[in-house]
Formats: C-alpha cells, sequence, structure tokens
DNA sequence: CCGCTTGTGTTCGCTATCGCACAGTGAGCT
DNA sequence: AGCTCACTGTGCGATAGCGAACACAAGCGG
C-alpha cells in the first residue's frame, strides 16, 4: 500500500493550495485502473473523474468502422473528466486506461462545485485543459507530417514521462490502435529501434534503455507538447 | 455599413444575456480582417481578442520547416485567443485570417475581467473551448485516417457554414497549407469535385453548386464536429 | 507435457501521396 | 494591347504505409 497523501503524486492535486485541497480530500477515493478499462465512453456523462497517479490513460477518438487514434494521453501531470467542469458534460471521445496502476477519483458533481468556486482550482483546470490542447493540437500536425517512425518515439517519450520507470506493459498490437497505423508498422519501427540499442521488448513488455537516443530521433512535436506543459503547469504561479 | 448590433451575428456574443453583454458593449470594436493577416503567433501574447462576423480564422500549427497544418477554424460561432483565459495567455499555434470581412475585437484584460466575473460569459466561453476541443481531436482523427478527398470535403463544408455566401476566395495553394498537403493533391481533389458537379472554382474563387453532394462524400469527421457545435452551443441554456 | 492463444516477424502486391519539373492560362497592371 | 505573375493542370518516378496472408515462438492452462 502506498503512504498517505499518496493523492500528491498526481501534479494537479499536489500544486493546489492547502485550503481548496482541504474540500476535496475527504472525498478523493483511491481506485486501481487495470489495462484496457474505460473511463469514459463516447457521449456517455462520467460520474467521476480521475486524477492518475502512477496510471496512464488514453484519449482515443474511435470512428464507425473501428479505428481508432489516441488524440492525447494523460497522467500524474492531468485529469481524466475535462468536459465536466468545461460544462458539455460528455465528449465524443473515450477514456481508455493504456497502462494500469491508481489514479484517484472525485464524485463528477464535486469538481464542478470546487471549479464553480472560481478559486485555484479553476485556474488550475483551465491551464491543464489548454495544455492538453496543445497537446491535441500537436498529435493531429503529428499525424499529418512525420513517419511511424518518429511517431513512435513520440508515443514511448510520452509515455515515459508519465510512468516510474522505465518499462511499459504493451503490445505493439495496442500501441498500433494508439497510432492508428498498422501493427505491422509499430513491428517495423520498433524493430529498428531495437537494433539501434534503443529500446528492447518482448512480449508485451518494452523497456527503454536509451531514452536520450529516443529524443535524439523523436520529431519536434514532442519537445512543444512537453514544453507547453512545463511552461502552463510547472511553473504554475497559485493565483 | 452593417447595421448596429451586428455583434450580434457573432453567436457567442449573441448567446450572452444582456446584462453581462453590458459590460462589453461599449468596448467591442469592429475591425476589418484581410486574407493572410495574422491574428496571433505563435507564443506571443495577443492584446485583443476576435469575435468573427462574417470573416474565419484559422488556427495553424507550423512546423520548424515551415510545414503547416489547420488544426481548427473559427468564425462567427466562436472567438480567436481562448489562450488569453484559459490562463496560458500565449499558444505555440498561429491564427491566420482564412476568409476575408468583419471582426469585433475586444481588450484582453477586459474579457478576462468579465470571463473571472464566473457568470454567463464564463460557461458560454467554456463550452465554446470543449466544441474546439472536439474539432481538434476530430482533425488528428481525420489527418490519420482519411483520403484528401474526403478532408477537402470536410474543409469546404466547414468554411461554408461560417460564410454568408456559397463562395470562398481561396486558392488551391492556401487550401493545401491548411490541409498540410501538397497543392497538386488538392488541384487533383477539387478536380474531381468540380467534374462531379459539387463545386465550381476558378483562380482563387471557388463556388459549391451542390452541397447536398459534399455532404454525401465527406467522412464522419464533419458531422462529428457539427453535432458537437450544435449540441454545445445552439442548444445552450443560459444558466 | 501438449496444445491453444497471443504476440511478433516477414513477405508481396497495391495505392495514395509525395517531390519535382514544367506547361498552360487567366487576371490585372502599365 | 501586351506582359507578367500568380494560379492551375499534368506527368513522371519514388516511397511510405496499407491489407492480407502466413510462419514462428513464447507463455499459459489443463
Amino acid at each position: 500500500m502506498l503512504e498517505p497523501h499518496d493523492f500528491k503524486k498526481n501534479a494537479l492535486l499536489s500544486l493546489l493550495p492547502e485550503d481548496d485541497l482541504a474540500h476535496l480530500r475527504p472525498h478523493l477515493e483511491k481506485v486501481t485502473l487495470t489495462l484496457g478499462q474505460s473511463l469514459s465512453e463516447s457521449g456517455r456523462q462520467m460520474s467521476h473523474v480521475y486524477f492518475p497517479v502512477d496510471s496512464i490513460v488514453s484519449l482515443l477518438c474511435v470512428m464507425e468502422n473501428g479505428a481508432s487514434t489516441e488524440i492525447a494521453v494523460v497522467g500524474y501531470e492531468g485529469i481524466v473528466g475535462i468536459s465536466l467542469f468545461m460544462g458539455g458534460e460528455t465528449t465524443p471521445s473515450r477514456a481508455v486506461v493504456q497502462s494500469a496502476g491508481y489514479a484517484y477519483r472525485l464524485k463528477g458533481q464535486l469538481l464542478k462545485n470546487e471549479f464553480y468556486r472560481a478559486g485555484s482550482m479553476q485556474r488550475l483546470l483551465l491551464r491543464y485543459t489548454q495544455a492538453l490542447l496543445t497537446q491535441m493540437a500537436q498529435t493531429a500536425v503529428c499525424n499529418r507530417h512525420h513517419s511511424v517512425d518518429q511517431q513512435l518515439c513520440r508515443w514511448l517519450l510520452l509515455s515515459l514521462d508519465r510512468l516510474p520507470s522505465d518499462e511499459l506493459v504493451m503490445t505493439q498490437e495496442l500501441i498500433a490502435n494508439m497510432l492508428g497505423v498498422r501493427r505491422e508498422g509499430v513491428t517495423e519501427s520498433a524493430g529498428k529501434l531495437q537494433k539501434a540499442g534503443l529500446i528492447s521488448y518482448n512480449r508485451g513488455h518494452i523497456k527503454v534503455t536509451n531514452r536520450l537516443g529516443l529524443e535524439a530521433r523523436v520529431c519536434e512535436c514532442y519537445a512543444v507538447v512537453k514544453r507547453e506543459y512545463d511552461r502552463l503547469l510547472n511553473h504554475y504561479d497559485v493565483m
């Protein structure tokens, strides 16, 4: 079991001043998220919002023919369920657990109450939303202009940044679904990375052995997103 | 010259209750936006926000090598400059006028003041932002999975929805920049549409002659976005 | 230990799109 | 009227990614 105040491992909760946190603390509920679990279905209202701790959640756009693409990824730095406070209540996208782990959840109504107090929580969540927006925008560009190789690097780095270890539990098939490409394309790209000694993988387990090497290969999209998250959240000035 | 209260042709301003509007009305300034004009540069703070009336603004992600992709489009239904109230102040993307026309602008600080009163304006802008988010997400998917043909249809319909007439002043070269594809690709796709009798174009002027035909060819992305805008804004229930 | 399921590697032909080069052609300017 | 330049059409070869098919291999349950 993890120590108390574990929820501060979520960046948003940790950035919140004590006073504001006090309203929420009694209602934060620790839950386990399992690989593949869906936190939000297209068009369905969420009962809770989730603050991941060591889990990762993918936001996916699923099309009529079943093809999907990840439009953003949420980890310890964020929250799943922004449509609740944004006012739309639902979104057309799905939220699926991409890496199992813990998260804290909170009843949607409680989050809304806190949000509409128009205090620190509101400002924080809006800045986070803007960061998420940047991630989506950059994903759109990356989908258009960059090779599967580069996108795989971006995806690995984005995941790595949200994980406590350097190992991902993830099959090539699933990565392909996220990136919206063929599984064979991922096999090929991952093969290149392995040959180059940057990663080693093995039936659903990918270990990054040379992070700098990945950073050297990745397209600019990764850095743009990372810089924006840093700017908007790490340098967050409470009030 | 357009009639007074012209600014109500912007959906956001028109949805605002009179009381709230009263704060802003004296400060709304009508401006002309010219084709290609930039309203916002990457990383630069905007002095004003813009509420388009009959103009269209594209939000573009520009990469280091100069290649670009449109990530969303804003017309009479929206506002340019969401980063001001979202708290980030800047974005990594550019906002470029895609179709000349009028807009009302408002000093950034005034908008922020109104936003942080946490009244109707805030709720409205947040719902709009969520709609914008959906547009970006769907653009990302569309970039990944759909053909240039389909994307051109989507782009034409999105533009058409924001224009008072059925004619766009737009070269194939510019459309290519928006979609992030080659100019030749647009020439070819546009040729098909013309042959099919859906559009007729002529040196920078595109006229849509059969809108239903476009809707029959477009991918689902258009409908998803449109439905979400309708849901979030047209059915907007003030408070 | 066997056999099944799941994950990975590889091949082949196909298509959309790219990058480039160059040829028309219309609109507006002088 | 004639020029010029921006816009459009077209035709290459090159290539990345697709779709389908199949072989292999590793872990798992019985």
